[in-house]
DNA sequence: ACCTATTTATAAGA
DNA sequence: TTCTTATAAATAGGT
């Protein structure tokens, strides 16, 4: 509709995609609109421009939140369906993972608002339910976490005690050269026992430190409240935080 | 536009709010399609239709979750300082909790989105109580239900008894009152025992039906599959759904 | 932002 | 629901 015919296709030229978008998306919230009145039905649009600017509409009956909360309990089900297959595989990628808790985050919201005064039994139930398999999923979670940790740190034990030995043995050549130089030498002038300026010429390596740098590398950092009870807060210092 | 022109207003015959609704409906979410396209912009749209069938569009750039969660968060920060003030009291009526439950998944999402890839051990074990806390409630909450619905299903036990009582005795007077008349009038073409047409002059009542109409009023009625196991469903017969 | 030739959407009817 | 068609609306391109 215009003087020219519009190929479905992204317009390259950006003042004229600009003055498009202005002008559709006034003619989208006006249809919306009018179909929400006419038809009386509930709606919600969300627009965000190229550039990031959002719009929205939301028809009269209700907020957008009750609405995105509403289509979140329709689509329930099937998302349980999808992440149901993955039930199995426990161990799952970050991204996956991911997608998870982010279900759970929208199956939290859609209890909240004012519609949990009014929350059903069954209602609270399947939520209870919800959580509990949320809890599972963080608890097994934190087990591989541990577990790698634990690795990790027997991996390290093992180095470190690879080179306590490789240090002995210096030691002891050392020592015995040492005794030698002096039977040699007669020079009590020098230190008896002279480690290089560097004692330790492998790579250093300290226990707990920097393992997981790379997972947790741009993860913000937030100073909430510690809750933590239950586990001693020194159990956290293998965990770079 | 069409043959004739149209009031912004409810439409009132329901077969021609309906077709006009599936025309709209369409022509909507291929106008949301085209500016998507044309404009590159993100969008999603949710549609209830007044019967509670769901319609939704979302952009290919993203995903309907990807946008609201980007909506949300762009609304975030206000919704933070809602719920902010609130924080403190723990044990605290509903309307509080409804708060609290709000600043859970707060905190949920912020453990989500991309960001969620870097979890660490102490924030995942904070996510982990934060749970354990909310599953609390909802039991609580779950029992309390419970404990009134089982007060009330007893009250009203006592109240079907008391009319059976009295039910049995109208009986034995109606007999004995029978009795009486065969000896007396000795007329056997009437029924011998005749209740009244309505057998129950009392308000009817039936166990487990309504006590919570008042709180469950405007929850929306959605078939979804029942993933309550764990509770058998009869169990769920007594809150009404 | 406004204008208007055109294209599109759609109301009414079948 | 789907199609047809007259007409109302939306809007592309221009100012």
């Amino acid at each position: 509709m215009g003087r020219g015919k519009v190929e479905l296709k992204r317009i390259e030229n950006k003042i004229s995609r600009q003055v498009t978008f202005s002008k559709r998306r006034s003619g989208l919230l006006k249809k919306a609109h009018e179909i929400s009145v006419l038809c009386d039905a509930h709606l919600a649009l969300i627009v965000f421009s190229t550039k990031g600017k959002l719009f929205e509409y939301a028809s009269h009956h209700s907020s957008m939140d009750k609405i995105m909360e509403r289509y979140e309990r329709y689509s329930y089900a099937e998302r349980q369906l999808d992440s149901e297959s993955h039930q199995e595989s426990w161990d799952m990628e970050y991204p996956k993972l991911v997608a998870r808790l982010e279900i759970l985050q929208r199956n939290m919201r859609n209890y909240s608002g004012e519609e949990i005064n009014c929350l059903s039994m069954k209602e609270l139930h399947h939520l209870e339910q919800q959580l509990e398999i949320a809890l599972k999923r963080i608890r097994s979670r934190k087990n591989q976490l541990m577990l790698e940790s634990i690795s990790q740190l027997q991996k390290k034990e093992k180095a470190i005690q690879e080179q306590n030995k490789m240090l002995a043995k210096m030691m002891k050549e050392k020592e015995s050269r040492d005794a030698m130089e002096v039977v040699e030498e007669q020079n009590p002038g020098e230190a008896l026992v002279q480690f290089p300026s560097n004692p330790c010429p492998y790579p250093s390596l300290s226990i707990g430190d920097g393992q997981f740098s790379a997972m947790e590398a741009n993860r913000r950092s937030q100073s909430r409240p510690d809750l933590n009870s239950g586990m001693p807060a020194w159990m956290f210092t293998h965990f770079s935080d």
